[in-house]
DNA sequence: TCGAGCTTTCACAACTTTGTGAACATTGGC
DNA sequence: GCCAATGTTCACAAAGTTGTGAAAGCTCGA
């Protein structure tokens, strides 16, 4: 077994940071593989370089990454003068991803919680419950596109601001 | 085995509710009890009545009523008359609960991230990446303040409508 | 078109999670 | 204070999840 050229305390950090995302919902290797693309100070990592630095095989990083491009969260980097592939955080893919999940979230749930009231009937006891659920997240939802509006523009002013 | 005494169509949409908050990330049964109670006509059930209905052992139905008022979603009601435990929806608890939990999660981000800057050094490749992270989360935290106090009002505003 | 280098897929084993059933603990009425 | 009704805990079995290793599949350059 070789053991991987890191730094120790930049090890610690990246398996601590793949905890936090992992507490969140995300699958243990998916974590792993997005920590290790965040700390890394070069651009883009290849596939070999991630299994080595995570001591994991190649099967497990393909899945990993795999998962992570479809969601949007890495991207897949053309690189000239080398034939394995490239990889990199997305920009802003973390809460575009994170804002779209969300979105669908509270839409399911208001459909749910819709779909619940005609079942249960609108004045029930329980279509009342339902009822304060879906407009809870009719209201979360129709906030969040503010938000991310003042996001956006609050983040372009950090860059512009970063010299 | 008997069979439980509920209108199929009540539990098919129980069941759909449950699995929803289980992609949420819920656990299993701490859904199926949650949506057992959201769609219940009684104002309060017991536990031999969710064991019934969700064909569940009465240990299961323990546990996840556990969980479910440790975290406030759920509260135990006094029931004169009756030696069972009594319980309902929390008043406010669903999102009192997911608030907090977000608030918890985004400084805990926001503390990671701020950790991981120190480690790599705010001016490497990798420090401006987390950098943008925590300052996202940062900002998310400051807004959603505001949303939960706007919340309370349209949310006050609905319940005076209904009569 | 062939071969070398990468990546993907898949069956399997290790590990984790979840719910049951039964024993144990608690509570309230008599 | 006792007994019966309820609630809780725990060991274990079933089910699900995750990562490995190896084999199969691509792809690019010659």
């Amino acid at each position: 077994m070789t053991e991987p050229v890191i730094d120790p305390r930049l090890a610690d950090y990246r398996e601590r940071f793949a905890l936090v995302l992992t507490n969140f919902g995300m699958q243990r290797m998916v974590a792993r593989v997005y920590a290790a693309l965040m700390v890394a100070e070069s651009p883009t990592t290849t596939m070999p370089e991630l299994a080595e630095s995570l001591q994991a095989s190649a099967g497990a990083i393909s899945g990993a990454v795999k998962t992570l491009t479809t969601i949007g969260m890495v991207e897949r980097v053309p690189a000239p003068g080398s034939r394995r592939d490239h990889f990199r955080i997305a920009d802003n893919g973390w809460y575009d991803t994170v804002m779209h999940k969300y979105r669908v979230m509270a839409q399911e749930i208001i459909d749910l919680a819709g779909d619940g009231v005609e079942t249960v009937g609108e004045d029930s006891v329980a279509g009342h419950r339902l009822d304060e659920m879906r407009a809870f997240y009719a209201f979360i939802q129709s906030e969040m596109e503010e938000i991310l509006q003042h996001w956006e523009k609050a983040r372009d002013a950090r860059r512009a601001a970063r010299t």
